[in-house]
DNA sequence: CTAATAGTGTCTATTAGACAGTATGTT
DNA sequence: AACATACTGTCTAATAGACACTATTAG
């Protein structure tokens, strides 16, 4: 039997959203980073590495299996990008993180508790600003490693520890919405983790490209050398010298300083140029 | 107190989802399509227009007001990607349409009943599959006419009887999630849908370039002349015939079939070649 | 001086843009 | 024949890739 309803303050009157069956919504975050490792010579600079944060799962489900940070969505009182930041909040004490929504994954099966969906999100920081640290059950994995050959692309991931070796299997159909699947059901990472970090370093290699996104990982003042590197490690390729200041020479602004006492010629310090200037 | 869990299986048994708050999901869909419409001139090639399908609200919330198809996700059935086929056959009758995750919104109060998240898809369609329509409530628009001015995109949408006018302000800083605000909470479209149109047919147009997206709005047999028309209504431009041709030689297949009766020079039919080929 | 990186000049290859021309079926 | 589109050749401009060279500091 179907009422009728004279105005739409009559009708919300009346609604019940528990009538109808619901769900819980997490926000995941893979928060990257680019940071150095000092090498043994003082001449050659610090080798750059790709990073991101992982967290251990101390509760059931996936205890013990290293998960991306997340949290369930208070649907009453946030949104999901809030719900985003209050977990880095948590984890890393940093507000003002650059954050992009990623993806939304919602199989069936991804959480054996109950159906949940998750949103989640690409986060970039410049590691210099990361001072105090964290849940103790959180800890930043050097990305060691991308290969890609027959579809299948792997990474190696490694806190000095432990390694995780993700393998998953690139969908190459355009038909399909998803760019990624499992190789095996043997994820490595708990929930369907493995995905988003490999959905999330592909889109923020593409969005190098036509995007002002890599200098939320960069410091106040940096080198060109040092910007390239952080070209290099996410795209994981060498670059010419000549063809990335051309490049970049728009995105940034010679300062006066220099940084120095590097066993070699010293090297002029850039700033971001932000578009509205 | 904290019960102490031996087990995944154990601590399952306990669980229970509603102890938590939950939420509603919908999917609502973009459905795109290229259609032609006829000159007054017998010589003339039929002039391309984009074309979007609406729905009439006719219920609470925005009763009356034009909305994109969609529908509640029922969360122990299927997948958000799921619904938004199960919508789609509900509404035009057609399965296999193109689907693609586009953003997941989610503002606390985009719908007045309660806490509803919306995963938005783009689907793609080629006009001449859709014999048999539709629910009667659910109606094509042409898209008349997108032109950016300082920041603000306006579209015009028509069906022939009724005008629609989006005007959506494009969020410049990249250091924002959302590629689109509102330029007013004054949207035209019921939810926050104005920001989904606008979304999807940037997204659409990113995509021409580094993607074969464009054939799932393309018959199996088309001539150059035609998909280069497709091309130029998605990105609103002319475009120089050698310069297209160079373009997506690669992507299409000569056959052996000819479009005649046109009052002007027969064209030759081509076949998309697909990836794998 | 040497090792190592910083930074630039220039040539070449590739790709994109522009225009002008030829080709051909329908009325 | 005239119209409208189909299709191609070729020049030019812009961009990307490659290499070689000079510059400069700590040790």
């Amino acid at each position: 039997m179907e009422k009728f309803y004279k105005s739409e303050e009559e009708f919300l009157k009346d609604y019940n959203a528990k009538d109808f069956d619901q769900l819980s919504m997490t926000a995941d975050i893979l928060l990257i980073s680019v940071s150095s490792e000092e090498v043994n010579n003082y001449r050659k600079n610090s080798k750059k590495m790709m990073s991101i944060l992982l967290v251990k799962r101390d509760d059931y489900p996936f205890k013990d299996k290293w998960c991306l940070p997340g949290g369930f969505l208070d649907p009453n009182r946030e949104t999901l990008e809030e719900c985003a930041k209050r977990v880095l909040k948590r984890e890393t004490n940093l507000s003002n993180i650059y954050l992009e929504q990623l993806y939304t994954y919602d199989a069936l099966d991804r959480d054996p508790r109950t159906r949940v969906v998750s949103t989640t999100f690409i986060a970039l920081v410049d590691k210099n600003r990361l001072t105090e640290m964290i849940n103790p059950n959180a800890c930043w994995f050097d990305i060691m490693l991308i290969e890609e050959k027959d579809n299948i692309v792997d990474v190696s991931l490694t806190n000095g520890v432990e390694n995780i070796n993700l393998s998953i299997k690139k969908t190459l159909r355009e038909e399909t919405t998803d760019r990624y699947s499992f190789k095996t059901r043997k994820n490595v990472l708990a929930f369907d983790h493995d995905l988003v970090v490999l959905a999330g370093l592909e889109r923020l290699k593409n969005k190098l490209n036509y995007t002002d996104i890599v200098f939320n990982m960069m410091p106040e003042y940096f080198t060109l050398g040092e910007l390239q590197q952080v070209y290099e490690v996410i795209l994981n390729k060498k670059l010419l010298d000549p063809a990335f200041r051309r490049i970049i020479k728009d995105k940034v602004v010679k300062t006066y300083k220099m940084r120095t006492g590097e066993g070699h010629r010293p090297s002029v310090l850039f700033k971001y140029r932000k578009k509205n200037d």
